[in-house]
RNA sequence: GCCCUUGUAGCUCAGUGGAUAGAGCGGCUGCCUCCUAAGCAGUAGGUCGCAGGUUCGAAUCCUGCCGAGGGCGCCA
């Protein structure tokens, strides 16, 4: 149990004791750190106009309990709340000898699917994938420590319109390939005709040739359609376009940090399209259209009309709401999903409105199966539009990673430290550090939320960054080596003899509900913001108190066990956000 | 036109219906013979877009208006 839920059962109690619902005895951290630590003000929600006068007998009921330093009445009812130094120590140190450090746990186990990182075939990965990726694996993290079951599945964008596009595109390029002979069933070349750099220039032109020339346009929607429905030249020209995106696309993601347990696409569940439209005929709410497959999810309630969702287009082809559908109906029933989470930019929202609804009025999901979409915000450059090259281009991933490595590489060669360390380490910590200040720059803004990417910003490194969290845990490391070196042993926690040292051990109190909560919102910036705290908490402690110079053993052997949980809590969050750390920097 | 998101310090952003709205950057002032200065301490900086409403209490909830971004059937 947390600390804010012990003192809510124990104000909870007092509520009751005194005809009241528990309820108000809720508890949270004192906006007022002068007046206590923690407060309550249950009191001027139940009495109102008497609050002060409640709020008095419920300090009456706790006043005698040792756990509390003070618990007074103050202004028109709230109860302000601190903790004795004896108490807070005792909690602290019961944190830290709990083998999940005191994180929470979930109740009920739950099997979460969450969708994110949206590779497509032939699209590099670029910053427009770098928040769905990040935020969808720190969501995952998250989910896992609470020890809820995970699946992480990125979607893969492998079936849709794009590819009939590619596959004129290929077509118009290199005509003689036998994958476009008519009539040929098989002996298809084993190596890939195409390059993952050749198709990503590829599709921008055949995208745009598209849309200014109907005559191609058409051409591409009927390449879509004879791929699905099994044309074998362009199902194995489709296989090596598949292959090579995403054997590159994996090594993207390998290098931030995030791994897959599922690689499966839009063309995973191709086979089950049709079975799954003649069950959701059943529903009465699919219809033709101007030719086209649609289901109606309009509700007479809505104040926005909804569009209905297409199914099949005229030509019968397939879509992206078709295979969404289809996922829908492949994670219920084959993964068994209790919970979907879609980390998607926000513009699909309208998307997933209606992909959800026809989910639920087809009976595809059950009302037991959570369904979000887990929108985010545009990342926009310094001018407030999207973030783009100075030609105008969209800026790839590997070269924002390049870019805060080689800022994180100069800022290390001023490090005086660092004149011991192998070029090779010196690398690797760049980009660790590099790739630190990327993460936690974009974890720590609300997802929903457009947010600017300043390149400078993200490559100072200085205050509330990436970085700072890792020099966090990087001093406490250097600091218990030291110590153990000395011989230096670590002791039973002692109440807290410095205001700094008190109010790390507070902030650490509040670690289950940053990830509770992170949890709850889907929102991994609760937890970024909360890391920060800790890691700001641990460097004033440490200037405040010397620790290795300290003469009395009982007091330095409780500061390194300090010390030491906190440097244990801040790695475990780091690791839920998805941000390494190095040895030394 | 309808719908969604958003508007908080010079800039970038936090903020769970509660008291005196917080960080970082940038500005100014200090601190390395002392556990890593990617640090610490201090200081200045606010009509929480505007107007109403609900409430004992609103940056937070509701309504309207204004600004910004986005979406609105055969792309994803």
């Amino acid at each position: 149990m947390s600390l804010i839920s012990l003192l809510g059962e124990v104000f909870g109690s007092a509520f009751e004791e005194l005809g009241l619902d528990r309820s108000y005895g809720k508890v949270f951290p004192s906006q007022r750190p002068e007046l206590g630590d923690f407060q309550c003000n249950g009191a001027l929600a139940a009495a109102g106009q008497s609050a002060r006068s409640l709020a008095t007998a419920v300090v009456d009921r706790a006043r005698e309990d040792e756990r509390f330093g003070d618990v007074l009445p103050a202004g028109p009812g709230f109860v302000n709340i601190r903790l004795s130094d004896r108490f807070l120590a005792q909690w602290v140190a019961e944190m830290a000898s709990d083998p999940r450090l005191g994180a929470p746990r979930a109740d009920e186990v739950r099997h979460v699917v969450v969708d994110y990182g949206g590779p497509n075939v032939a699209k590099p990965m670029h910053v427009g994938h770098l928040r769905s990726t990040i935020i969808g694996d720190a969501l995952a993290r998250i989910f896992a420590h609470l020890g809820h079951r995970v699946t992480r599945d990125p979607h893969f964008g492998d079936w849709g319109t794009q590819m009939g596009m590619l596959i004129i595109g290929v077509q118009e390029r290199l005509p003689g390939l036998p994958y476009f002979e008519e009539g040929r069933q098989g002996g298809y070349p084993s190596e890939s005709p195409i390059s993952l750099g050749e198709l990503s220039e590829l599709y921008p032109e055949v995208a745009a040739a598209c849309a200014s020339d109907p005559e191609r346009a058409r051409a591409a929607r009927r390449a879509t359609l004879e791929l699905q429905e099994g044309r074998p030249g362009y199902r194995a020209l489709w296989k090596q376009m598949v292959r090579v995106s995403m054997e590159s696309q994996r090594a993207d993601f390998a290098r931030l940090g995030v791994e897959f347990d599922l690689w499966y696409g839009e063309s995973t569940v191709a086979d089950r399209v049709e079975k799954m439209i003649r069950r959701m005929e059943g529903s009465g709410r699919v219809s033709k259209s101007e030719g086209a497959t649609v289901v109606e999810v309009a509700e007479p309630e809505d104040q926005a009309s909804l569009p209905p969702l297409l199914l099949r287009k005229s030509d019968g082809a397939a879509l992206y709401a078709t295979t969404d559908l289809a996922t829908i109906e492949m994670r219920v029933e084959d993964l068994g999903a209790d919970v979907i989470l879609y980390v998607v930019d926000a513009r699909q929202a309208d998307h997933f409105r209606g992909v959800f609804r026809a989910a639920r009025l087809t009976g595809l999901a059950p009302f037991r199966v959570g369904l979000e979409h887990v929108g985010f915000g545009t990342m926009n450059g310094p001018d407030g539009r999207p973030f783009r090259t100075r030609e105008g281009g969209v800026v790839r991933l590997g070269e924002l990673i390049e870019m805060v490595t080689a800022a994180a590489r100069v800022r290390l060669e001023e490090n005086d430290l660092v004149v011991d360390y192998s070029s090779e380490e010196r690398e690797a910590i760049a980009e660790t550090v590099g790739l630190a200040a990327l993460k936690f720059g974009d974890l720590a803004t609300h997802r929903a939320s457009n947010y600017v990417f300043d390149p400078e910003r993200f490559v100072s490194f200085s205050g509330k960054t990436g970085p700072y969290l890792q020099y966090g845990v990087v001093r406490i490391r250097s600091l218990l080596a030291r110590a153990a070196a000395e011989n230096l042993a670590q002791a039973a926690l002692i109440p807290p003899s410095r205001p700094a040292e008190r109010d790390l051990m507070l902030t650490l109190t509040l670690m289950p509900e940053a990830i509770s909560r992170s949890a709850s919102e889907r929102a991994p910036h609760h937890l970024a913001e909360y890391t920060y705290r800790v890691a700001v908490g641990f460097t004033r402690f440490y200037d405040q108190c010397h620790i290795l110079s300290e003469p009395d053993p009982v007091q330095q052997g409780s500061w390194l066990t300090l010390a030491r949980y906190t440097g244990e809590v801040l790695s475990m969050l780091l690791e839920l956000l998805g941000i390494d750390v190095p040895e030394r920097m």
